[in-house]
This record gives structure tokens, C-alpha cells and sequence, in this order.
DNA sequence: CAGATCTCAGCTATACTGAAATGC
DNA sequence: CGCATTTCAGTATAGCTGAGATCT
């Protein structure tokens, strides 16, 4: 094999120290376990988050639950076929408004939402696996704070 | 405006308190940052990756440079392709082993990896202006260790 | 009329896969 | 031959944009 070295993981120092790599490298770790397990199970991300605005907010319109999810206008219409085709919520035309739907969790929705809250925590742990009790409520602490210092400052989600 | 009750930005406790979700919020700011910072100088974060690797490590071929950066083959050479077109690297074939090329770094492209240094501090900066330097520092010392624990689980980055 | 809502078609970037061409 | 390297073509997903139809 001529030259050899091929044995060399070494990030360069610039990069491995950098916070907004680690993050992304988190990130893309926490993101790839939650895939994982969620697909086992049929569903994904946008799927839990629809479900637990339903359950924790009650009935809404497509739009607020865009708001409250933090998921676009146009996956919310996408995440809500998939859901509504599998009974897990209703889509109804607002009476009052009829410009809006009005989106219902079932009870087969509910039951499945405890479910894959389970499968969620289960990822969680996982992915903090490295870090004692303590250490994770520190952790969390300090990256609640970091987060919430950037929330209004994101480009993103639309149809607010 | 008939139903009112369109002032709603919170998420469902079920989600807020996720760490998975705070890291993806936290990460996605971040790439945000470095995105528009990057792109305000013409460049992404795969060419300040290849470049520091470059700098750091001496020439090397395609297939070890993407295992220092984490950096999929196929997308090192479209990454390279860039670089050398603007003159920042050299492309050159390996005399000792004709599969590979040989790429080194120009002194411009060190001396516009020196200006990039200074664009990506200031995203660090941003991005934990909620901690102080003390947090700063536990908040990285316990992300380190929750990112280090998953390095080789990852599917990523072939090559290797 | 302006503005909100839902829907669809499509775009961009990241990460990744498969396979061909070449060479060891 | 099996294996490594580069390259190209293509896939999947997330997040996002624009525009049309409908309605307030």
C-alpha cells in the first residue's frame, strides 16, 4: 500500500474545538437516533411534535399548530395527511372560519402518543449517556440558555 | 378576525424539554450563523474544514482529508473543485500511487484561512453570548464529552 | 380591497449511496 | 484477483419560498 498513513482521525484542532462543532456533531447524533427509533415505529419528528401540540393544546388550526410546532405551513399540510390517513387525528372545516381546518387528535392518537413518548425518551437517554445526573441538569440548564438567547433571532418558520 | 387566539409561540412541554430539541435548535442557529457569515466572504463550511486540515497536516489525498473532516468523498472533490478553481489549493496526481491526487494548500489559501479564523470566532461568540466565560467553559467541557461518546457510532463518513 | 389560510410545486444544502474508471 | 481512490449521478430529508384558490 505505497505511502501507508491511513490511520488518522485527527480533526484539525481548529475544528474539533469549536463549539459549533460539537454541536452540529450532537446534533447530528441526537437527530440520527431519533430517525432511527421513530421509524421503527412508522412515525417522525414532525409527526411527534403535531401530536403533542394536539394532546398538551388541544384542536387547532393548521396554521397555529404550525406556530406551536415550529414546522412550516407546508409540512404541516404533508405531516397531517400522513397522520389523518392513519386515524391518529381529524381534519374538519372551521365552521367559524372557513378558511381553516380544524385538526382533532383520536384517541387512537393519544394512545400512540404515549407510545412514542417512550421511544423519545429512550433517545435522550441514550444520547446523554456520557454524562452522570448531575451533569446532565447542569448540561441541560446551560443549553436551555443558549437556545433561548436565539430564539426570536431565526429566519425560520413561517405563517405566524 | 373572528377566532382570535393567534398569539401562541409555545411548544409543547412534551418538546421544549427535550434535550434533543434544544440541541437542535442550538445547532440550527448556529449553521445559520456560520452559513451567512461564510457565504458574506464567499465560502462554506466544508472549504474552512479542508483548508485547516491542509493547513494543519500537510498535503494529503482526497480519501484522507475526508476522513480528517468528516467530509464525505464524493463531497471533497466538489468541495476541492471550488478551492482550486479560486487558487486556494493545489490539485496534483500522486506520482508514488497514480489513484490518488495530492493537494496542498496555496499561501493563499493560508492567508485567506487566517481571515476565515476570524469570521468563524465571531460565530462562536454569538452564538454562546447567554454564558459567561466560566459557563462557557463548563457548558463546553460537558458537550465534549456527550459528543465524544458517540464518535464512532455514527453511520457517517466513509472513506475510512 | 387587504390580509389570512390551506395547498401544491419546487428549491437549496447536507449527508449519504452506488457504481464506473483507473490503478495498486 | 481483491482492494483503494477518484469521480459522477442520484437519493433522502429538512427547511424554506412563491403562488394560486378560497375566504374574512
Amino acid at each position: 500500500m505505497a505511502s501507508a498513513a491511513t490511520r488518522d482521525d485527527d480533526l484539525p484542532a481548529r475544528v474539533r474545538e469549536l463549539p459549533s462543532w460539537m454541536l452540529s456533531r450532537a446534533h447530528l447524533r441526537a437527530h440520527q437516533l431519533l430517525v432511527e427509533n421513530l421509524q421503527a415505529v412508522g412515525f417522525r419528528g414532525y409527526h411527534y411534535r403535531l401530536l403533542a401540540a394536539l394532546e398538551e393544546f388541544g384542536p387547532a388550526s393548521q396554521a397555529v399548530l404550525g406556530q406551536r410546532t415550529f414546522i412550516d405551513r407546508s409540512d404541516v399540510v404533508t405531516a397531517l395527511d400522513e397522520l389523518s390517513t392513519r386515524g391518529f387525528v381529524n381534519r374538519s372545516p372551521d365552521t367559524a372560519d372557513r378558511r381553516r381546518n380544524v385538526i382533532t387528535i383520536t384517541p387512537e392518537g393519544t394512545a400512540q402518543l404515549l407510545t412514542l413518548d417512550e421511544v423519545i425518551a429512550q433517545v435522550q437517554d441514550d444520547l446523554l449517556s456520557a454524562l452522570s445526573p448531575a451533569e446532565r441538569a447542569r448540561f441541560l440548564v446551560l443549553l436551555t440558555r443558549v437556545q433561548a438567547e436565539h430564539l426570536g433571532r431565526t429566519p425560520s418558520t413561517r405563517g405566524e
